[in-house]
DNA sequence: ATTATCTATAGATCTATAGATAATGC
DNA sequence: ATTATCTATAGATCTATAGATAATGC
């Protein structure tokens, strides 16, 4: 029973690895990476749970190779994005924009990995450093708001962990029921965290715009 | 290694059951359901694998059992708060800080079972229906502060489930890394959930001391 | 006498390997 | 000839049971 068969195009037309990958994905944002066994994910894509050792060497290496994809081009993003000249909430939004509609958009179901179970397994440590690198850009755009007076004046640290908060469970939302507009989904989830973290609230017209610019 | 000594009163005074309860749900809540063996389990508390099965008939007991305690206190105070006279937003204030407060003060650690794989297990299932009852509370309180002008002017079911998303995150961080004083983060948190809901933000300090007596 | 633990182990499942067979590309 | 699949299975783990032994409460 495949699970990711809506997204991208026509299954028929993708390699066997790239079928794993999505069904894995998708099964890890389901089940959670312990509660998914090879055998479910050969079953998605239609193939004997061994069949899947041609096409990667272990379990925790289809886990890799989602997270290299993903956290890869986030780290990419959310370093462009903050070294803008722009204000701490315009960089904010930007990357709340971007980040909401890629993880809709892209071709794999990475929740499973980035706010389940798996970075808390020994599989998952190796990711940690570069999760904690997209953190701290987070951290350093908060921090810079607050301090700025751009945002409400709270602990950055607690503000930071709403964002983020906002961030995943946009993510886990919008990958069980993918929404018809990811764009326009992810305008909104922007919209909600900057609406929390505005000192001046009604600025958030001029901070999407200047953001939408940025992107 | 006990996770959740640093609970409650001293571990050795407590009954195996409840240290049973107790180090499964900290093992639930860092390592996932599947991702957690009652060997694990027993290990944290200090017994053999099989001397668990005297306190419980099964896994999913343990489960059911921290299940039937969280909800059940949940579901008691959601109905409460959400029958009584005040505006939608101060009700949702109301809840956001007793829901806040009680999962970081509750013995046990119950993110593990609520916001990770379980309830999309079979052994979940029998609990869909009465998160789902939670949520409608929500979604209730939510709508009714959209129509009545009180909310911003967006998709309710959209402002919901970033509203559960914050909830879930809070929860979440909370657990991993329990605060100093757990009622001034819930203030936090639900501060942070109505400011992005009032049409009006200005008014949440009143709002906030209009909960507080709700409580 | 009852309650709680232990050792031993059954039987199911899990990841991964070995080696045979089928499909595909020159 | 190479790539991709298959069957069969090893060896590790998982949940749960059986039955012996130790601890506790009258």
């Amino acid at each position: 029973m495949s699970l990711a068969t809506h997204y991208g195009p026509p299954p028929a037309r993708l390699s066997t690895r790239e079928r794993i990958l999505r069904e894995a994905s998708a099964l890890f944002a389901q089940r959670g990476y312990a509660g998914t066994s090879t055998r479910d994910i050969a079953a998605a894509v239609g193939i004997r749970q061994p069949s899947l050792f041609h096409h990667f060497p272990s379990k925790a290496a289809i886990a890799d190779t989602l997270l290299e994809f993903g956290i890869g081009t986030t780290l990419a993003q959310v370093r462009r994005i903050a070294s803008t000249d722009e204000t701490a909430g315009v960089r904010l939004y930007a990357f709340a924009e971007w980040v909401m509609t890629y993880v809709v958009t892209a071709p794999y179901r990475l929740v499973g990995l980035v706010d389940y179970e798996f970075l808390n397994l020994p599989e998952g440590q190796p990711w940690q450093s570069r999760i904690d690198e997209v953190t701290r850009y987070i951290v350093q755009m908060v921090t810079e708001g607050v301090e700025s007076g751009e945002f409400v004046q709270e602990d950055p640290d607690f503000l930071r962990l709403m964002v983020v908060g906002v961030f995943n469970s946009h993510h886990r939302i919008n990958t069980a029921n993918p929404p018809e507009d990811a764009a326009a989904q992810a305008r909104l989830g922007a919209d909600f965290v900057l609406r929390a973290l505005l000192a001046d609230p009604s600025r958030l017209t001029q901070v999407r715009q200047e953001a939408d610019l940025v992107l």
